[in-house]
DNA sequence: TAGGCTTGCGAAATCGATTTCGTAAGTGTG
DNA sequence: CACACTTACGAAATCGATTTCGCAAGCCTA
């Protein structure tokens, strides 16, 4: 059995109470008992009772992260974003707990609330801005602090932390402007609200700019009925009329995807065709030709999120965190001027 | 102020206990208090306090994760670990705690047993071995069990999850052996200790099934004082008086990276000289040419080490959990015979 | 009908801390 | 010297559950 605090103050022969003070150096303690007190504890290994705490405390320093199974399996994405989260939560004296099996779940998702097992919540990948919503009010009157990641929740109550996706799409497309593309393939993924809307947004900005006319035909809607649809986007573009002589997927695994499909079929990229992908994800670097992405700094997000999340938690009825991170083009191999190869 | 099982009690007239049993399904409640109890708890939304729950169980249901933050900063194998993890545990009931800021440092692990706040403890990447076994001791005589990651420990007692790493190198050099080569060059990694010896025995047993002589000039023990020891590695190799027709790297980031050294240097892979790497992370399937490599299931490997840990938690004094994973060939485009183009 | 048994429930102890509040001793002041 | 005030500490309440144990009522048996 662990030393409790009071085999700490029966060999001291003082109360507990005045254990608890001198520890927590709250009240009214000599300094010398302090001394004392402190003392013994590092002798004797004193630890106090995480449960006992808590439930006095009525707080665990713990927060949880809720994030979706099967997203959690295949994003590289998260596993860049955790170790920052956990970092920075283990700096505030916090500890990050893994949820993998209640999101959507708000029968599930109220019960942790209710159990009080965590003081504030990063939610993953919410669903669509419905439910994010609804979610959101939910986990308000629960009291529950929480912050939404990596998508931009257009209320201005509600706490984010997103990537700048209007300017990563523009500066993809101005990239490809630059090189003397006109004729730019776009992928569009529905589902993906917030972050969909704002990508085109960017995208038909820079054409704007630059005085292109925005053409729907080059703009595709993916079908996402099976992982791999990749192959149909791709051909979507290829069967066009006039197809599009570069493309923007809307993910690295996808153009990476594209990239071999392209080689099967004979055209040479960035010769024939210029792919460009979207995340930055390590895979994207050691590709031939190497892709051009837009990178999140992904590690940076999960950072913030944890310092906004515990600031929420701190400042009880703070106003929201909506922070937008900047994105950084990663211009590479895979994006060149028509016709002509790669550096 | 959520509901509490006091809140409960009164509103049915019935005491506290008598709500416990129902609830926990434990001792003399009558069906029909049961069913009345039930509901009520279902309509108020009662959920047991956590805190107060763990201090009377004197248990929490919670696993952690002890994992040193540089590495988890940049380890792929990790991401692929956690889901796993983390998804077995939640399947019985048990969520999983990330701890990034301890690792190594016996004062806050003991500090963590003592609190009580889990359960039970998963350590990734232990150090050294000795450090290793002291620890594992450490934890022993605080009551807390635990299992290592992804490590062989050469001891009766001490539980691990690790994958075969004799077998992985052994199926490597054969497949060199069978396509031709006879000089195959072998990168050691000298701090990684069991990892290293196992897989320089593979590699040994192969060669002499073969009837190849064991040539130590070509065993190079990689010189890991900085991050890009892949170089050193490389140039240690082609500087040999007669370098090997083929090179088995000690992780597939170090493969990857002569890729493109030997690229920059003219050699074709694998016409010039064939590249093995190691754990078959996603980049290796992307290369050009795509990696020869060993792949580690992970996942398994992150649920394998879950299910162990609770089985220690649950079954008490059972005796030690020690698991080889098999690993799997994966025979791809950077090896081939010597003086031939891959596939 | 007396005594034993089963059934269903509640009172109270317990887990291990923190926090409030009361009190005794000591200190200073007019 | 009497009174107020500070200082240092402890008793007891509290957080919210679980668990032990005792008791009363109902039932059965000889």
């Amino acid at each position: 059995m662990p030393v409790t605090i009071e085999d700490l103050s029966n060999k001291l022969g003082v109360s507990r109470s005045t254990v608890s003070k001198a520890l927590n150096d709250r009240g009214d303690v000599s300094s010398q008992t302090k001394e004392r007190v402190t003392q013994a504890a590092r002798e004797l290994g004193y630890q106090p009772s995480a449960a006992a705490r808590n439930l006095r405390r009525q707080r665990t320093d713990k927060i949880g992260l809720v994030v979706n199974y099967p997203i959690f399996r295949v994003s590289d994405f998260l596993a860049e974003l955790i170790p920052g989260m956990a970092m920075v939560a283990e700096e505030a004296t916090y500890n990050l707990i893994l949820y993998t099996s209640l999101a959507g779940n708000t029968q599930r998702i109220k019960s942790l609330c209710r159990s009080r097992e965590v003081d504030g919540i990063i939610i993953a990948w919410p669903p669509r801005l419905s439910e994010t919503v609804a979610l959101s009010r939910l986990l308000a009157d629960e009291d529950m602090p929480h912050i939404f990641l990596p998508r931009r929740v257009p209320h201005d109550d509600i706490s984010y932390v997103a990537a700048d996706h209007v300017q990563g799409a523009r500066l993809l497309t101005q990239h490809l402007i630059t090189l003397g593309h006109r004729r730019i393939g776009f992928e569009r993924l529905p589902e993906v609200f917030e972050t969909d809307h704002d990508r085109h947004r960017g995208y038909a900005q820079a054409l704007q700019e630059a005085g292109i006319p925005y053409d729907p035909q080059l703009v595709i809607s993916a079908d996402t009925n099976d992982e791999d649809y990749g192959e149909r986007s791709f051909c979507a573009f290829t069967a066009l009329p006039e197809p599009p002589t570069a493309i923007l997927f809307f993910t690295d695994p996808v153009a990476i995807k594209v990239l071999s499909l392209a080689k099967e079929r004979g055209m040479r990229v960035p010769q024939d065709l210029s792919i460009a992908g979207y995340d930055g994800i390590l895979s994207s670097g050691v590709t031939e030709p190497a892709l051009t992405t837009v990178r999140q700094s992904t590690s940076e997000m999960g950072e913030l999120a944890a310092e906004s999340l515990l600031k929420l938690i701190t400042d009880g009825g703070a106003e929201s965190q909506q922070h937008i991170l900047p994105v950084e083009l990663i211009a590479r191999q895979s994006t060149a001027v028509h016709g002509e190869g790669a550096a």
